[in-house]
DNA sequence: CTGTGTGCAAACTCTTTGCATAAGT
DNA sequence: ACTTATGCAAAGAGTTTGCACACAG
């Protein structure tokens, strides 16, 4: 429950404490990576080799498992576009992605921009928990 | 190219043919499967259980290679919710889907109730391939 | 100290591939 | 006959898990 662009290491200490995790070398290296800059999409490979040439080094299990606890404690949004590996998106606020199939990459699109009418309702015993956007873009000719 | 809910093994030999596939025992028997009934959403694992529970046998293997070749001469979609396995869904018209977490399915919403608007124009260079639209939903409770 | 967290390797799931055999035209 | 399709088993990608050791409080 926090806000998104925590920059100062001191932050994320306390943002993962408020999650209940504890602020471990491991966690703030990855929380400075995810948190510091502006909006960001990773993998967990992605984030497994970017950790490992800043910061020192975090197994790829760990990677897993921290994205998994960042997730859980709402820090983190967890997007699937392929059929194999997930998306794991920094901006938490509601919004929408193009996908850019060529480069495999993500765009965020701001979720106040698009509006969606004429849904169904959901059947009975159901609610809504999230709509997902994704907008597939191929390059031109 | 063709109608979906082809009923007769013929029919559904002529569209094979139609994109450039040979009527082969295994395709007939996937395509009767997935084309008789009205639209549905298969797995890889759940026709190939299907399959071999109705119509002879037919590998995994060859399931995937056909469930491609139906997917790339247009007469299935893949859709992906889970970072894991893909549907394929034998709606092809424009629509999209609510996804229930629990059971691990998928049901039609049809495209035409659906209206996006405030959809922000797509990178230069690119074009829209697929609007995907997926309300994940939760049981009550 | 005590309980969590981490790293490694092995296991697991879903999917793709290589190659010999079988089947379609 | 000639070509394409199939089946199997092996390999591959991405992810998860079990367990011994390390670290935070």
């Amino acid at each position: 429950m926090s806000h998104l662009s925590v920059t100062k290491e001191s932050d994320i200490a306390a943002s993962l404490r408020d999650a209940g995790l504890r602020p471990t070398r491991q966690r703030l290296a990855l929380g400075g990576l995810l948190f510091a800059k502006g909006n960001r999409h990773v993998t967990a490979e992605s984030l497994h080799q970017e950790v490992n040439k800043t910061s020192g080094h975090v197994s790829l299990a760990t990677v897993y498992n921290t994205l998994h606890q960042f997730t859980d404690a709402g820090l983190l949004r967890e997007i699937n576009v392929t059929g194999s590996k997930s998306f794991f998106c920094t901006n938490i606020a509601d919004h929408h992605h193009f996908y850019l199939e060529q480069d495999d990459e993500l765009i965020d699109i701001d979720g106040e921009n698009i509006r969606l009418s004429g849904l169904p309702t959901p059947p009975d015993g159901t609610r809504i928990d999230q709509v997902e956007v994704v907008i597939r873009l191929k390059k031109d000719q």
